[in-house]
DNA sequence: CCCTGATTCGC
DNA sequence: GCGAATCAGG
Protein backbone atom coordinates (compact mmCIF):
# COMPACT_ATOMS: atom_id res chain seq x y z
CA UNK A 1 0.00 0.00 0.00
CA UNK A 2 1.25 3.46 -1.50
CA UNK A 3 0.15 5.81 1.32
CA UNK A 4 0.28 9.24 -0.39
CA UNK A 5 -0.55 12.48 1.03
CA UNK A 6 -3.95 12.15 -0.22
CA UNK A 7 -4.82 9.03 0.86
CA UNK A 8 -3.58 9.64 4.48
CA UNK A 9 -5.81 12.86 4.53
CA UNK A 10 -8.77 10.58 3.29
CA UNK A 11 -8.20 8.30 6.32
CA UNK A 12 -7.88 11.18 8.24
CA UNK A 13 -10.72 12.39 7.76
CA UNK A 14 -12.88 9.11 7.20
CA UNK A 15 -11.28 8.10 10.98
CA UNK A 16 -12.22 11.45 12.49
CA UNK A 17 -15.85 10.75 10.65
CA UNK A 18 -16.26 8.04 13.41
CA UNK A 19 -16.61 5.25 10.72
CA UNK A 20 -15.47 1.59 11.96
CA UNK A 21 -11.74 0.83 10.50
CA UNK A 22 -13.45 -1.91 8.28
CA UNK A 23 -15.64 0.69 6.84
CA UNK A 24 -12.63 2.92 6.25
CA UNK A 25 -10.59 -0.02 4.31
CA UNK A 26 -13.82 -0.63 2.24
CA UNK A 27 -14.13 2.91 0.84
CA UNK A 28 -10.06 3.05 0.57
CA UNK A 29 -10.19 -0.59 -1.14
CA UNK A 30 -7.10 -2.04 1.64
CA UNK A 31 -7.67 -3.97 4.72
CA UNK A 32 -9.13 -2.91 8.12
CA UNK A 33 -5.75 -3.98 9.76
CA UNK A 34 -3.79 -1.58 6.80
CA UNK A 35 -6.34 1.15 8.57
CA UNK A 36 -5.70 0.71 12.09
CA UNK A 37 -1.99 -0.25 11.58
CA UNK A 38 -1.63 3.21 9.89
CA UNK A 39 -4.12 5.22 12.36
CA UNK A 40 -2.17 4.10 15.25
CA UNK A 41 1.38 4.64 13.57
CA UNK A 42 0.00 8.25 12.84
CA UNK A 43 -1.53 8.69 16.14
CA UNK A 44 -4.99 9.15 15.19
CA UNK A 45 -7.30 9.39 18.65
CA UNK A 46 -7.85 5.91 19.57
CA UNK A 47 -11.51 4.63 19.10
CA UNK A 48 -13.34 3.13 22.33
CA UNK A 49 -12.37 0.03 22.36
CA UNK A 50 -13.91 -3.81 23.30
CA UNK A 51 -10.92 -4.56 24.62
CA UNK A 52 -9.39 -4.28 27.73
CA UNK A 53 -5.76 -4.79 27.84
CA UNK A 54 -4.69 -3.17 30.59
CA UNK A 55 -5.68 -3.17 34.50
CA UNK A 56 -7.69 -6.09 35.66
CA UNK A 57 -5.75 -9.01 34.68
CA UNK A 58 -2.55 -7.64 35.61
CA UNK A 59 -2.05 -11.22 37.13
CA UNK A 60 -1.76 -13.02 33.90
CA UNK A 61 1.62 -11.53 30.88
CA UNK A 62 0.01 -13.68 28.39
CA UNK A 63 1.94 -15.95 26.70
CA UNK A 64 3.17 -14.56 23.50
CA UNK A 65 1.07 -15.62 20.44
CA UNK A 66 2.33 -18.16 17.99
CA UNK A 67 4.54 -16.69 15.50
CA UNK A 68 4.82 -17.54 12.06
CA UNK A 69 8.07 -19.14 10.79
CA UNK A 70 10.11 -19.91 8.28
CA UNK A 71 11.74 -22.99 8.53
CA UNK A 72 12.19 -26.37 9.34
CA UNK A 73 9.34 -26.80 13.01
CA UNK A 74 10.01 -29.49 14.52
CA UNK A 75 12.90 -29.66 16.85
CA UNK A 76 15.64 -32.48 16.31
CA UNK A 77 14.81 -35.71 18.49
CA UNK A 78 18.54 -34.61 19.67
CA UNK A 79 17.11 -31.29 21.17
CA UNK A 80 14.34 -33.01 22.78
CA UNK A 81 16.23 -35.92 24.31
CA UNK A 82 17.88 -33.30 27.47
CA UNK A 83 14.58 -32.32 28.28
CA UNK A 84 13.94 -36.06 29.95
CA UNK A 85 13.44 -36.60 33.57
CA UNK A 86 16.19 -38.53 34.80
CA UNK A 87 14.67 -38.38 38.43
CA UNK A 88 11.00 -39.55 39.22
CA UNK A 89 8.96 -37.19 40.99
CA UNK A 90 8.80 -37.43 44.74
CA UNK A 91 5.60 -38.57 46.21
CA UNK A 92 3.09 -36.26 47.37
CA UNK A 93 1.33 -36.61 50.38
CA UNK A 94 -2.37 -37.86 50.62
CA UNK A 95 -1.82 -39.08 47.48
CA UNK A 96 -0.81 -42.94 46.41
CA UNK A 97 2.49 -43.67 46.09
CA UNK A 98 3.06 -44.20 43.06
CA UNK A 99 6.94 -44.44 42.62
CA UNK A 100 6.80 -47.49 44.96
CA UNK A 101 3.52 -49.29 43.16
CA UNK A 102 5.71 -48.47 39.96
CA UNK A 103 4.88 -45.25 38.15
CA UNK A 104 8.37 -44.68 38.57
CA UNK A 105 8.25 -41.83 35.33
CA UNK A 106 10.56 -42.19 32.92
CA UNK A 107 12.66 -45.10 33.14
CA UNK A 108 14.13 -47.56 31.40
CA UNK A 109 14.26 -50.68 34.03
CA UNK A 110 11.46 -52.81 32.65
CA UNK A 111 9.46 -54.42 33.82
CA UNK A 112 7.52 -52.28 36.38
CA UNK A 113 4.82 -53.21 39.20
CA UNK A 114 1.68 -51.60 37.38
CA UNK A 115 -0.07 -49.74 40.25
CA UNK A 116 -3.67 -50.67 41.04
CA UNK A 117 -6.31 -48.58 39.25
CA UNK A 118 -8.97 -48.92 41.74
CA UNK A 119 -10.94 -45.48 41.76
CA UNK A 120 -11.24 -44.63 45.32
CA UNK A 121 -13.02 -41.12 46.03
CA UNK A 122 -15.75 -39.24 44.00
CA UNK A 123 -14.20 -38.67 40.28
CA UNK A 124 -13.65 -34.98 39.85
CA UNK A 125 -13.25 -33.72 43.62
CA UNK A 126 -9.56 -33.48 44.70
CA UNK A 127 -9.72 -36.38 47.19
CA UNK A 128 -10.09 -38.32 44.17
CA UNK A 129 -7.21 -40.90 43.96
CA UNK A 130 -6.35 -44.40 42.40
CA UNK A 131 -5.64 -47.09 45.02
CA UNK A 132 -1.74 -46.96 43.96
CA UNK A 133 -0.97 -50.59 45.42
CA UNK A 134 0.83 -52.94 43.68
CA UNK A 135 -1.40 -54.70 41.17
CA UNK A 136 -1.63 -58.63 40.30
CA UNK A 137 0.64 -59.92 37.52
CA UNK A 138 -1.35 -59.31 34.60
CA UNK A 139 -4.11 -57.78 36.38
CA UNK A 140 -5.35 -53.89 36.71
CA UNK A 141 -5.63 -54.27 40.67
CA UNK A 142 -4.19 -55.36 43.65
CA UNK A 143 -5.07 -58.43 45.40
CA UNK A 144 -8.18 -57.28 47.53
CA UNK A 145 -9.82 -54.79 44.63
CA UNK A 146 -8.98 -57.61 42.46
CA UNK A 147 -11.30 -60.03 44.49
CA UNK A 148 -13.95 -57.08 44.16
CA UNK A 149 -13.61 -56.55 40.45
CA UNK A 150 -13.60 -60.38 39.43
CA UNK A 151 -16.85 -61.92 39.92
CA UNK A 152 -16.62 -65.39 39.22
CA UNK A 153 -19.17 -66.76 36.55
CA UNK A 154 -20.05 -69.70 39.43
CA UNK A 155 -20.90 -67.28 41.74
CA UNK A 156 -23.50 -65.04 39.40
CA UNK A 157 -25.44 -68.24 37.85
CA UNK A 158 -25.63 -69.03 41.81
CA UNK A 159 -27.39 -65.59 42.29
CA UNK A 160 -29.78 -65.94 39.52
CA UNK A 161 -30.76 -68.97 40.11
C1' DC B 1 -20.90 -17.17 13.26
C1' DC B 2 -20.77 -11.96 12.62
C1' DC B 3 -18.64 -7.62 14.17
C1' DT B 4 -15.23 -4.26 16.68
C1' DG B 5 -10.30 -1.94 17.61
C1' DA B 6 -5.37 -2.95 19.43
C1' DT B 7 -1.08 -5.13 19.36
C1' DT B 8 2.79 -7.81 17.72
C1' DC B 9 6.49 -8.57 14.80
C1' DG B 10 8.18 -10.88 10.19
C1' DC B 11 9.02 -8.78 6.26
C1' DG C 1 6.83 1.44 7.62
C1' DC C 2 3.55 -1.96 6.46
C1' DG C 3 -0.15 -5.06 7.53
C1' DA C 4 -1.55 -10.13 8.40
C1' DA C 5 -2.23 -12.68 12.23
C1' DT C 6 -3.88 -12.70 16.44
C1' DC C 7 -6.25 -11.27 20.44
C1' DA C 8 -10.26 -10.18 23.11
C1' DG C 9 -14.80 -8.41 23.77
C1' DG C 10 -19.77 -7.49 21.97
Amino acid sequence: MEWTDETIDRLKGLWTEGLSTAEIGRRLNISKNAVVGKAHRLDLPARPSPIRRDAGMAARPRPPAPRRVSGPTLPSFAALSPAMPSRPAAPVAGRPNLVAAGFSGITRTAPRTPACCWPIGEPGTPSFRFCGDPSLAGKPYCGPHAEIAYVRVRDRREDVA
